[in-house]
DNA sequence: AATGAATGAGACTTCATTCAT
DNA sequence: CATGAATGAAGTCTCATTCAT
């Protein structure tokens, strides 16, 4: 992977210092709400998977929700990691890359993160509906760096001719939308199907790119 | 829109005959399920927003969750059903249509069906990661039949020369992860946003179909 | 069996008119209540098993408890029967039976009656401890007839000198206590066992008149 | 009492460590359940009667049966103590006593018992017939010691010649038959008579070995 | 007379949270 | 720090009873 595209981990993981019991907490918390959904999920079965006091959540985490939004939280940043470093026009300058290319990284990334984190993910997916305060954080990363961050770096493809120009929101849009589309189908919707994830990484980019018509396009206005 | 495609809808609405109390527990059930989550929400509420008698809900539906199902398990065959319908074949066979028309047909009237049902669309999509009935009626009703047909309408337009000749299998889950993704975007994780739903459907409908790059590609292979 | 002794049987059995529907209601519920204990069965149940609407029962029997009583008082009367007829003594006089006669038949007789009722009775002595108004039947019925009807019996039959001389209450209670005993264990408390009824109750009466003691008794104070 | 008949109670009658809370929750259980029986109490009359929350009984027993079977089960082990010991023939040979002494010993014992624990027996009685784990115990110590032990030591003193002759089973029945039949009466059925317990006992074993009649017998046949 | 939908009190049970140890 | 017994509010569900049809 490239230097610049690596970049975009550097976000920093210190998970302050937890006790042993702290992260038992967790792990099981992880565990049963992913299985059940929050509101499902009983303190009492967390304690006993965690092997702890039902007490002891409470006197590392005031509330039940304030255990959830601790999960889920740092992971909202992390989700939007690629987009969060600061200088996208300098990299963008000093490399030469297509967007084909940096979708792809993009992506293979991402499948890496999902893999280590989907019980996280999917507490994420199910509670952003209910919860405002993740709600807010979502709007607040997602609004303020994704798209912002993605318009430039269309718009950067576009200039060098790559992508038609369309209005950028369009481009961003239809690739947001399509890689996460993806991303969920793949992972949380069907993700007992048999997937060959190589293949369908590659034909994900290369449809996004040339679509799948057959015939040549006259001119790719909208 | 065409005759072929107004079929699809053909699937019986009746809801059988529910006393009038029965409607307005149901109505009440998907305004706070939408709203809360199955879990978080009590009988009790439903009840109260129902003005009827806890004990009401009871008599009617067994259990909670049998009132949940009896929401959400009806939708699960409108979803699906324009893909319902028997002879893919002869429709197909019969008209002289596009994939792209096929596809801009298909997802504007997909939209008005969530327009029309966006709580209890909400709901399903909530609780089937929760629910093994209800995942059990998305398999069948998706499985069996969404895919099945979609693959020979893709195979029929492939013949006919319109669509690149990769596996249909590829095709047709990046047109499902790809609409499906642009519906649950625009509908259920990012509603709020300012979209302009025409040029949505066009822009989407013309990327899948010729892709977003520049350069005219050279051979459609995977 | 002897003519006095059939009279013992002459209680009004006319179950006043009831309409077919109150006939199924109270089947339904001797079974029910015999299977689950009154406060265990359901008007719901009731209803269901007898083909009738929970409102029916309700129209017939102002309340559940009126049903139970309904179906458990008369049979008060019929447990005690062969006590309640007027004139012990004549019969007595005009007749030169044995005690050991008179056991016989009566046990044999109240045999044939729990037989016929065994689930009414079943009801009966499991209610009894909880209802004060059964408790009133009950001590009226076996207080002023049972006891003092045997007493005189025994009476009679000590002064012909079959009966040892023993205070007749104690008589009486053992022949109670002994004949009930056997009642209760062998129809309520282990009606599984595989009993040889004819030779039980041989064994028991015989018993009764001159236990199982191989020694030759000296004198029979107490 | 001799020794040998102490041994009897030899039951370890520690009932294990119970907080303050808990004991109280049984006391009051015992209490309700014998006043109104399992199915007409409540968990809301226990619990204030008690003094604890509602929600303290179901911390220490899962379900309202639970508390139930926590305090009758112990009982049922109790209640057959002294057949539960297991040498019966040592015990027998190495005595020289009438079984109209072990009868009396063993009445007057169970009387006691009865006496100290009349509530819990009266819930056992009363739930038996409704309860298949109740059933399932009685049937374990009741069939497999009672009986077996007593045809032991009915044949004992047949040998020694203090019984008649016909088959121990006939002799046992009638001995468990009349004792809790007479213990039933005395104790459950009509507590409230006039009872002088020590003539009654007396009256109840001699009655059982030698009868009521005033006739020698001339052959002990059945 | 019969129905069965509706009721609301109250049943059993769960739960997040507190607090003395 | 950790515990786990205790809490009481709230949850789901049942029930005997009523009443308009």
């Amino acid at each position: 992977m490239e230097q610049w595209i690596e970049e975009l981990l550097k976000i920093n993981d210190e998970d302050e210092k937890k006790t042993d019991k702290q992260m038992k907490i967790i792990t099981a918390a992880i565990e049963i709400f992913a299985k059940k959904g929050y509101s499902a999920s009983s303190t009492n079965e967390i304690a006993k998977k965690a092997g702890v006091a039902e007490g002891t959540i409470f006197r590392h985490y005031k509330t039940k929700k304030e255990l959830l939004i601790s999960i889920v939280a740092p992971m909202m940043t992390k989700l939007v990691a690629p987009f969060i470093l600061r200088d996208v026009e300098k990299l963008l300058a000093s490399s030469h890359h297509s967007y084909e290319h940096f979708l792809r990284e993009l992506m293979s990334n991402r499948i890496q993160f999902i893999k280590k984190n989907t019980s996280i993910i999917k507490i994420l997916l199910q509670e952003i509906p209910f919860q405002p305060d993740l709600q807010a954080l979502f709007v607040k990363y997602v609004a303020s760096n994704v798209y912002t961050k993605l318009y430039k770096i269309v718009e950067h493809f576009q200039s060098k001719g790559e992508i038609i120009s369309v209005p950028p929101p369009s481009v961003v849009r239809f690739t947001v939308t399509t890689i996460m589309g993806h991303l969920l189908v793949r992972y949380f919707i069907l993700p007992d199907l048999k997937w060959d994830d190589e293949k369908e990484i590659d034909h994900t980019i290369h449809f996004i790119m040339y679509g799948i018509s057959n015939t040549p396009k006259e001119d790719e206005s909208s």
